[in-house]
DNA sequence: TCCGCACAATTTTTT
DNA sequence: ATTGTGCGGA
C-alpha cells in the first residue's frame, strides 16, 4: 500500500521531473523545499494513474474500473495539487458520498503528505459541505443559523400532519410514500413549483406538489431541512445571490468528486455551478459500478460528462490490481451485455488463478450447507474466516447463512442492517436531548412525550398541536398555558405537569452538569431505561447496552450542542469491527470492499435480478442488476464462486426458481460449472452443456417444466413467464409443483433423499396436512385431509 | 389510553 | 415467516 511517509524533505530532486515548467514555477511545498522532482506517490503508479494524477487543469473524467486504484488516485492527486502548490488547501473541494469515504480520502491524504491534509476544510459529502455553505448563508434562504437537519422519522411524522391538514385518508395517502416521492424531486432538484403535472398526479389526484409546497413551508416555519435541502436550498442560494455564488466560485480552484457514478441531477447542478468559474473539475466513478439508480443515481451524469464540460479529458485506468484473469474475463464478459457504457478493458498481470466456480443445488439450506463447507475447507487450509465473504441480493437471504454457520460455529459478522443512530432507543435519547437543548424543538417534543407512557395519549397531543398551531408558539409553550387552564384533566394533567417540570429540571442541570452525566440523568428520571428494564422483549437488553454507548459516545465531545450539532450529519459511528469472522452483506454493501473468497449465493431469476426491480423498471433496472451482479464478481481476488438453488422458500413459501439469466452470460472458458453429478467443463454451447449438468437439480419434474428441459435457463425463464401469465405457475399459485400422475419424473433425488417415510404426517402449504402414501426418491404421494391424494416434491412438505 | 388482533407488505441505502 | 400498522374493544 502506502510506503511513504510524509517526509517531503527527503524528496530528491531530479531532471526528469514530470512537472511543467509553470507548475514547477508555482511550486511551494507548504514551507519544505521547494521543486521535488518525483514526488514518492508518483513512484507508487502506473502510466493512467500518473496521468490522472497529473492532468491537473481543466475537466478530467478518471474512469476507474474495479480494483484499479482509485483511491490512489485521488488521494495523490490531491496531495499533488497541494505540493506542487497550485492549490491551498481551503481552496480544494473534495466531495464523496458518505463520511466513510471523506474519512479515508483524508487520511490517506495525510499518509501522503502529513498534516497539511488537515486544512482541507471542504473535504466532506455533498450534504456536509452544502450544510457548512448554508449555515454561512442561512438568512438568506429563509434560515436561522442554527437550523436543524431531519431525519427520515421526523420527515415522516411532519408529512403526516402535513397530509391530515389537507383532510386525506392517511392509509390511501402514506406519509411514507410522500416522502419517497419528494425525495425523488429533490433527487431532480425540482422545487414544488417545477413539479410536473403528471407526477403531481402520482399522490392523491394530484395534491403531490401542493403537499410539497406546503412541506416545504412547515420546514422553514420549523427552521428545519431535509437532507434533500441540503443540496437544493444550496443550489437556490447559488443562483439567487450571484455574489455567494462568486464567492465560492473563485475559491474553489480545484474539485474531486469520488464515485461520479452516483451523482443525482442535484448534484450534478450543484457541481456544474461550483466548477463554472476555474473549470477545474476532476470526476472519478465508474459507470458500471452504478447501483444506486434507485435512489436518484444518473449514471447519464458520467456517461455525458465529456458532453457537460467540453475539453475533458478522459484517462482510463483499466489495470485491475486485485483479481485473478478469470474473474476479471466472468465479470467483463458479462457486462458486455450492458448497452448504456462507456466501455473498459480491465486487465491484469496476475497469474490464472481458479475459475470462477458456478454451482447449482437443490435448495437454499443445500447452498448454505455447501458454503460453510466450502469455509471450514478454506479455514483447514491455513486461510482465515475474514478473507471471505458471502454477498446476497437483499438481506433476508442472510438469515439461512446465519443459522447454518450459527450450527457449525462459524464465526461471521453480518455488515449493515439498522444503524446505530437510527434505533428507537437512540432517537428517543436524543429527542430528550434535543429537547433540552432548545424548548421549542417540536418535533423532538412528539417523540418523546408520551415515551415512556405519561398518560398523555393521541387526542392530548392532537388538542395541543392544534392549540400551538393556532397560537402560533413552540408545543412545550402551549403546555405550560394549557396547564394554566383547566383544559386538560386526569392522567394527561398530572402527566405532562410532571413532563414540563422534569424538562425545566434538566435544562436547569444542563448548566452545572457536564453532559454526559446530565445524559444519565435525564434517561434515568425520565423513566425511560426503567421502562426498557421492565420490558421482557429479549431485544430490550441490548437497547440499554445502545444507550450505554450512546453516553460513551457523548464523552468525545465537550459539550451537548457540539455532539448533537455532529451526529446530525456524521450518523455513522461505526460499531465496534473486531475479530475474524466470515462476512456476510448485501452487494450494494460490498461496493469498494475486497476479499479473497467471495460467495454469490441465491443467482435465480427473480431473486438476482431482482423481480421487483425488473418490474418497476425494466430494461433499466436490468442493467442496474447486472452492474450489481458485476460488482459482486470484481470483489473476489482470487476465488468467486456463484450459486443457485432450484427451490427456495420465498416469504415463508417455497417457490421452484430459475437460474439467473446472468449465469448463461458468464464466459465458458473462465467458468467452472458443478453440480453434484460431476464436474464439467463446457467446451461448447456451455450454456447448455451447463444446464444439462443441473437439470437433474433444477427442473422441477411436471406439465409445463419439461418444455424447455433441453434449452438455456433464460428460455425456460422466459417459459416460466408465460406460463405465469396464464395462470399456470409454480412460484405463485401452486404452493409448489404438482406431479401428475402421468408425468415423467426426469428428475432424480436432490441433495438427502428420503427424507420422509411412509405413514408420516406432513404439512403442505397449499393442501394442508396429510400422511405420506407413497416414497419414489424425492416424490411423495400423500393422502391429503382435506384435498384427496396428491403427488408433491418433497423440499414442498414439511414433517407436521 | 392501551392492548391485542387482523391484515398487508416484503430490494438495495446514504445523507 | 416475519414484521409493522391500523382499528376496535376493554
Amino acid at each position: 500500500m502506502f510506503a511513504y511517509r510524509s517526509n517531503l524533505a527527503n524528496h530528491t530532486m531530479s531532471s526528469e521531473s514530470p512537472l511543467t515548467i509553470s507548475q514547477r514555477a508555482m511550486a511551494q511545498p507548504l514551507g519544505l523545499s521547494a521543486v521535488a522532482g518525483e514526488f514518492p506517490w508518483m513512484l507508487d503508479l502506473n502510466e493512467r494513474q500518473r496521468q490522472a494524477v497529473e492532468t491537473l487543469d481543466g475537466p478530467v473524467l478518471v474512469l476507474s474500473g474495479a480494483g484499479t486504484g482509485k483511491t490512489k488516485v485521488l488521494t495523490s492527486r490531491l496531495a499533488q495539487l497541494l505540493v506542487t502548490g497550485r492549490a491551498k488547501p481551503w481552496e480544494i473541494l473534495a466531495v464523496t458520498f458518505t463520511n466513510k469515504a471523506a474519512r479515508e480520502m483524508r487520511e490517506r491524504t495525510q499518509r501522503l503528505i502529513g498534516p497539511v491534509g488537515e486544512g482541507l476544510r471542504w473535504l466532506g459529502t455533498f450534504h456536509s459541505t452544502s450544510a457548512m455553505i448554508l449555515r454561512q448563508h442561512a438568512e438568506l434562504v429563509g434560515l436561522k443559523p442554527s437550523f436543524t437537519i431531519l431525519d427520515t422519522d421526523d420527515q415522516i411524522r411532519l408529512l403526516k400532519q402535513v397530509i391530515e391538514s389537507e383532510g386525506l385518508d392517511q392509509k390511501r395517502w402514506t406519509p411514507r410514500f410522500l416522502a419517497s416521492l419528494i425525495e425523488g424531486w429533490k433527487n431532480r432538484a425540482l422545487t414544488p413549483d417545477k413539479v410536473p403535472t403528471d407526477q403531481a398526479f402520482l399522490f392523491a389526484n394530484g395534491k403531490g406538489a401542493k403537499l410539497y409546497a406546503l412541506y416545504q413551508a412547515r420546514l422553514k416555519i420549523l427552521n428545519c431541512v431535509d437532507f434533500g435541502d441540503l443540496l437544493l436550498e444550496t443550489i437556490s442560494l447559488f443562483l439567487n445571490q450571484a455574489d455567494v455564488l462568486n464567492q465560492y466560485q473563485t475559491r474553489f480552484k480545484f474539485i474531486l468528486v469520488d464515485e461520479y457514478q452516483d451523482t443525482n441531477v442535484a448534484q450534478y447542478l450543484w457541481l456544474r455551478l461550483l466548477a463554472q468559474q476555474h473549470k477545474n473539475l476532476c470526476v472519478v466513478g465508474d459507470d458500471d459500478q452504478s447501483i444506486y439508480g434507485w435512489r436518484g443515481a444518473e449514471v447519464d451524469n458520467i456517461l455525458r460528462f465529456e458532453h457537460d464540460f467540453p475539453g475533458a479529458t478522459i484517462v482510463r485506468l483499466e489495470r485491475n490490481y486485485r483479481s485473478t484473469p478469470h474473474i476479471l474475463a466472468a465479470a467483463s464478459h458479462l457486462i458486455s451485455s450492458n448497452k448504456n457504457r462507456l466501455g473498459k478493458t480491465l486487465w491484469t498481470k496476475m497469474p490464472d488463478g481458479e475459475r470462477v466456480l458456478v454451482r447449482g443445488l437443490w435448495d437454499g439450506e443445500a447452498e448454505a450447507r455447501l458454503i460453510a463447507d466450502d469455509i471450514e475447507q478454506w479455514r483447514r487450509s491455513g486461510r482465515r474466516y475474514g478473507e471471505g465473504a458471502v454477498l446476497v441480493r437483499a438481506s433476508w437471504q442472510m438469515r439461512a447463512f446465519e443459522e447454518r454457520f450459527l450450527m457449525l460455529q462459524i464465526p461471521y459478522r453480518v455488515i449493515g442492517g439498522p444503524r446505530f443512530f437510527e434505533r428507537a432507543e437512540i432517537r428517543d435519547a436524543h429527542a430528550y436531548f434535543r429537547l433540552v437543548r432548545s424548548l421549542d424543538d417540536d418535533l423532538a417534543f412528539e417523540r418523546i412525550v408520551n415515551v415512556p407512557k405519561r398518560g398523555i395519549g393521541d387526542t392530548s397531543v392532537q388538542r395541543l398541536s392544534a392549540a400551538a398551531r393556532l397560537a402560533g408558539v413552540p408545543l412545550v409553550t402551549m403546555a405550560k398555558d394549557l396547564l394554566g387552564s383547566d383544559e386538560l384533566k386526569g392522567q394527561a394533567r398530572t402527566g405532562l405537569t410532571r413532563f414540563i417540570n422534569q424538562l425545566e429540571h434538566w435544562r436547569k442541570k444542563a448548566l452545572e452538569l457536564p453532559h454526559t452525566e446530565l445524559a444519565e440523568m435525564i434517561l434515568d428520571e425520565s423513566g425511560y431505561t426503567d421502562m426498557l428494564k421492565a420490558d421482557k422483549n429479549p431485544q430490550s437488553v441490548s437497547r440499554l447496552d445502545n444507550l450505554k454507548e450512546l453516553v460513551r459516545s457523548m464523552g468525545l465531545f465537550d459539550t451537548l450542542a457540539a455532539y448533537l450539532e455532529h451526529i446530525e450529519l456524521v450518523m455513522d459511528l461505526d460499531r465496534a469491527e473486531a475479530g475474524d469472522g466470515v462476512q456476510i452483506l448485501t452487494l450494494h454493501a460490498a461496493k469498494g470492499l475486497e476479499w479473497p473468497l467471495v460467495f454469490l449465493p441465491g443467482w435465480e431469476e427473480e431473486v438476482f435480478p431482482s423481480k421487483r426491480a425488473l418490474d418497476e423498471k425494466g430494461d433499466k433496472a436490468l442493467e442496474e442488476e447486472r452492474r450489481l451482479a458485476y460488482v459482486g464478481l470484481t470483489r473476489a481476488r482470487e476465488s468467486a464462486r456463484i450459486s443457485f438453488a432450484a427451490n427456495r422458500q420465498i416469504y415463508g413459501r417455497w417457490a421452484s426458481v430459475l437460474p439467473s439469466r446472468f449465469i448463461d452470460e458468464l464466459p465458458d472458458g473462465h467458468v467452472d460449472a458443478v453440480s453434484d453429478t460431476g464436474y464439467f467443463t463446457q467446451a461448447i454451447g456451455a450454456a447448455e452443456a451447463r444446464f444439462n449438468a443441473y437439470g437433474p437439480l433444477s427442473t422441477p419434474p411436471g406439465d409445463g417444466f419439461n418444455a424447455g428441459y433441453e434449452s438455456p435457463g433464460w428460455k425456460r425463464a422466459q417459459a416460466a413467464h408465460a406460463l405465469k401469465k396464464g395462470g399456470l405457475t409454480a412460484a405463485k399459485g401452486f404452493g409448489g409443483p404438482i406431479v401428475d400422475g402421468e408425468a415423467k419424473l426426469v428428475a432424480k433425488t436432490g441433495a438427502g433423499d428420503a427424507k420422509y417415510k411412509l405413514g408420516q404426517r406432513i404439512f403442505h402449504d397449499k393442501f394442508g396436512y396429510g400422511l405420506v402414501a407413497h416414497v419414489e426418491g424425492s416424490k411423495l404421494t400423500i393422502a391429503f385431509e382435506k384435498s384427496g391424494e396428491k403427488k408433491v416434491i418433497d423440499s414442498f412438505v414439511r414433517l407436521a
